[in-house]
RNA sequence: GUCCCCAUCGUCUAGUGGCCUAGGACACCAGCCUCUCACGUUGGUAACACGGGUUCAAAUCCCGUUGGGGACGCCA
């Protein structure tokens, strides 16, 4: 049996991480088993689809590598498929119509609140014969559920779950304007598109027992279900756009590479022993439902940003420095390319993520004079930098071979001369060449930059302040 | 209110009855490295929610309590 499984995000907001999350596990679930991968757009609330929403999923998809098999399948397209099922239902005695006003249904509600009974609808519909319909009133259609016994769901990350059928009540199928519920278009959709497994939030969970009920009332064979623990804020809470509910997108514009989140949303909820940094081979050899951990977790820039360091470590420096010239709108311009690209090795251990590395990067290709911090200032501004600067700058001229190691073996000559420590030269060398009192070691910027613009920096930096 | 799910360091987790004096990672603290900041490296602080059982033996199984979360729509 092939593997199929599916992604069903509703297009009313971003591509969310926990939404990331889901997808990714059922890719990954989909490339173990060698099977397919569905995508399908969720768009039957009409009202609150948008066309942004759509294509905000989709790019956050590709962004994050999760390529998906065939065509998206958008849902509301089938919404005749599944009205045609409706009407099987009612032919069959499954399903009725029900001329209940919103009001009558509300109250309903309240009255079982105060009873200590479930909040449902009581089915005064199921049995009343049609001739009762009040004019003028378009019914919904209910599933004509069991009223006794039990549903039980075998699910693959919570178990066997099972809950009283007193405690589910008939469900509406098809909405008085004709079209379909999300309850029956997911049960339809998952039928028609062969979906093996269905792995998604826990906040489904109860759900599946009302749609296993329509399974069972079309005599089709249900899924195995899954049902993985939601994602909560750093406070425990529900994860809101103040936190972590923010779209891919922004993951993507705060710098984060896409393996490194893809690998930090693995983990969270999912374990393979002891392995933290796992490639994503690694990934689809050994994903598997056994693994899903049953607790909610909560999300941690602090280890995202971890992890993203150590993939930026990893990564190639050119790929990189294209990257960081991007965020520095040097990307048509290939001479600061190739210098970055140059300095990435020296950048990338001193960076998070994107912005930051390219923040700091950023000294190597802005053009004179630099910009400097209040600390590189006071450092430039002192008696001894502005002293011991014009000696070194001597020196330096003369430096034929403009190398790191011979840039460092001068200056470590002169601070032992001057009966200094050398990090009294290297300090002011630094804020005059990079404009900070923190950056890659200074000799080897010294080298990156090139004699000339070296030398002009720190003809800069002893130009007393206008 | 009714039902469902969950519960190991601050966080993510390993653990599937003896290998647990509870392991790893992040964060934090200290040392080393060092021209700054990082990286790296060494060490440290830190957890089985509580109460009952079952068993020769329980973080692991059962029951209850407490605490968290989710669902209860003509939303998905």
């Amino acid at each position: 049996m092939t593997v199929v499984t599916r992604f069903a995000p509703s297009p009313t907001g971003f591509l969310h991480i926990g939404g990331a999350r889901t997808a990714l596990f059922n890719w990954l679930f989909a490339k173990h088993h060698g099977g397919i991968f569905h995508l399908r757009i969720e768009d039957t609330d009409r009202a609150r689809s948008t066309e942004a929403a759509i294509a905000a999923i989709l790019d956050g998809l590709q962004w994050l590598g999760l390529d998906w098999d065939g065509e998206v399948v958008y849902q509301f397209a089938r919404a005749p498929r599944h009205a045609e099922v409706v009407s099987q239902l009612l032919a069959a005695g499954k399903a009725y119509p029900c001329y209940c006003s919103v009001e009558e249904l509300e109250e309903m509600r309240k009255a079982a609140m105060v009873a200590g009974k479930p909040m449902k609808y009581d089915g005064r519909w199921r049995d009343r014969d049609p001739k009762d319909a009040p004019a003028g009133v378009k019914p919904v259609i209910r599933l004509k559920a069991p009223q006794s016994g039990e549903t039980v769901v075998a699910d693959g990350v919570q178990g066997e779950v099972r809950v009283g059928n007193e405690q589910l009540d008939d469900m509406v199928l098809l909405r008085s304007d004709g079209n379909p519920t999300y309850m029956l278009s997911v049960v339809v959709d998952d039928h028609d598109m062969g979906i093996t497994h269905v792995i998604r939030g826990d906040d489904h969970l109860t759900n599946t027992f009302r749609q296993r009920q329509i399974y069972d009332a079309m005599g089709w064979e249900a899924p195995h279900f899954s049902h993985i623990p939601l994602i909560h804020g750093p406070d425990g809470a529900k994860l809101s756009k103040r936190h972590g509910a923010l779209g891919v997108e922004a993951y993507r514009d705060m710098g984060y590479l896409p393996e490194a989140l893809r690998n930090y949303l693995l983990r969270l909820g999912w374990a393979h022993g002891d392995d933290e940094v796992i490639s994503t081979q690694q990934a689809i050899d050994w994903f598997d439902l056994g693994g899903i951990g049953r607790s909610p977790s909560r999300f941690d820039f602090a280890k995202l940003d971890n992890l993203n360091g150590q993939y930026m470590r990893q990564s190639d420096d050119a790929d990189l420095a294209a990257k960081v010239a991007q965020r520095l709108g040097k990307e048509q311009d290939p001479a600061a390319l190739a210098l970055l690209t140059r300095a990435m090795s020296g950048l990338k251990t001193r960076a998070k993520n994107l912005k930051e590395l390219a923040e700091n990067a950023a000294f190597y290709v802005q053009p004179r004079p630099l910009a400097l911090t209040d600390k590189a200032k006071a450092q430039l501004d002192s008696v001894e930098a502005q002293v011991l600067l014009p000696k070194l700058v001597a020196a330096y001229r003369d430096e034929t071979q403009w190398q790191a190691a011979k840039l460092e073996e001068r200056a470590r000559a002169f601070a032992e001369a001057e009966g200094l420590k050398l990090g009294a030269v290297a300090q002011p060398l630094r804020a005059a060449l990079t404009g900070s009192t923190q950056s890659p070691p200074i000799f080897e910027v010294l080298e990156i930059v090139g004699r000339d613009e070296s030398l002009a920096r720190l003809a800069d930096a002893l130009t007393p302040a206008i």
